[in-house]
DNA sequence: AGTTAATAACTGACCAGTCAGTTATTAACT
DNA sequence: AGTTAATAACTGACTGGTCAGTTATTAACT
């Protein structure tokens, strides 16, 4: 009535645990907030007592910072590399940039850490100056090369480049925060990549010098 | 040394003291999340004390469904009559729209509730059903309103009404967010006016048919 | 004097953080 | 190979502080 090569408790796994504690804190972390969410089940997700919680980590809050630290950094630096790959096709680049973010980030539980870091920023300046730094900040640059790339090439108009680059990214956060928020009034949500399709639709068609070249107008 | 005409207190005030309370609960809940926030600090910016707070308000939930019932719903009527007023001028219409919200909600303590309900959503599903039916589906149709009544009137493009709604709103409520969350972070953050007028730049340039009208293509 | 708004002291549930004890793993020594 | 000692991962009951909600009392107004 038992299976010895698998107990259920007292595994030790000094080397997976970390990772999988920080996995469960970002999924308890988003959909609760941090307040709201107890260590205890953050613990029993991970398959884990409370007290091996605190081997790992000395404080809810440190557990914070970890899973913040070790979120969404590493991605962006993928992110990053697509400027050298489409160099010489802005709209193109835009468009990696717009659906990589989707496929890295917002699709994946990484999609959590905008609601996450809105909701907190305020309580956790520490924190949030650390992902505003490493990411916002690092995010918005890549797009603003993008858009100045397209308009050293003529294919975009002169625009206020530093509020278009927050104004193209609101789209893809709020389509992140919406599925960890009001997706669930929201029954038969739009389709993410349709939305998509559509934001980067939009962008095109605002940032494109008004005569340029001859195919333009597409009907859904 | 003690001025008896203004006691500090045991005021008697009943009329006053609900409003007074969740204006305190609004301010607190966005800033720190419901969970975070203490009722004895909402009582006290409120200027009363605690028990005071539990002869209005049944419970700490139903303080927070007053915020949300009372915030943001008298002001949608508001927006809606826009509607009539400049029916005949699509461009003028959102331009109101935009300008108006920030005037009437994002710029105001409103502008905190689109933080707090995307926080809040997924622990208190019926205060985000009701905030869903009452403020944002209302919102979107009057925005999809304005688009099809440019469609029909040939000002704007064929687009994917539904998806463009949702995507010209999210620069409007990630504005509103970013002032109660990163802001801090952001020293010499972009100024409203500025970014909204981006926006409609884009919104606008976005929409517009390819080749309608002369003039185009502004400068910053 | 009676009524009601307001207060402040109080209670009890909850939870972050601790620690004494348990179990798995490794090492040492037959 | 088998026994035992030592270590390190892990557990869960416990504690102390915090805070939502209650209540006995006080102050204001009629």
């Amino acid at each position: 009535m038992q299976a010895p090569d698998t107990p259920l408790t007292h595994q030790r796994r000094k080397d997976a645990r970390p990772a999988e504690l920080t996995a469960a804190a970002l999924a308890l972390f988003v959909e609760r907030g941090f307040a709201a969410t107890r260590l205890e089940d953050v613990a029993a997700r991970a398959g884990v007592s409370k007290g091996t919680l605190y081997l790992y980590f000395g404080s809810k809050e440190e557990l914070f910072k970890a899973v913040i630290r070790e979120g969404i950094v590493p991605v962006i630096e993928i992110g990053e590399a697509l400027l050298e790959t489409y160099r010489d096709d802005p709209e193109h680049l835009l468009r990696e940039i717009i659906f990589g973010w989707w496929k890295m980030i917002g699709s994946t539980p990484l999609g959590g850490i905008p609601k996450l870091m809105i909701a907190e920023a305020a309580n956790f300046p520490e924190i949030a100056q650390f992902h505003y730094d490493e990411v916002i900040v690092r995010i918005r640059r890549l797009l603003a090369t993008a858009l100045e790339l397209g308009q050293a090439k003529g294919v975009f108009r002169q625009v206020d480049v530093v509020a278009q680059v927050q104004i193209i990214l609101s789209p893809l956060l709020m389509l992140a925060i919406w599925g960890h928020s009001f997706a669930c009034c929201d029954r038969a949500g739009i389709d993410p990549q349709r939305y998509l399709e559509a934001t980067l639709d939009l962008i095109l068609n605002g940032l494109r010098k008004p005569r340029g070249n001859g195919e333009n107008g597409d009907a859904p």
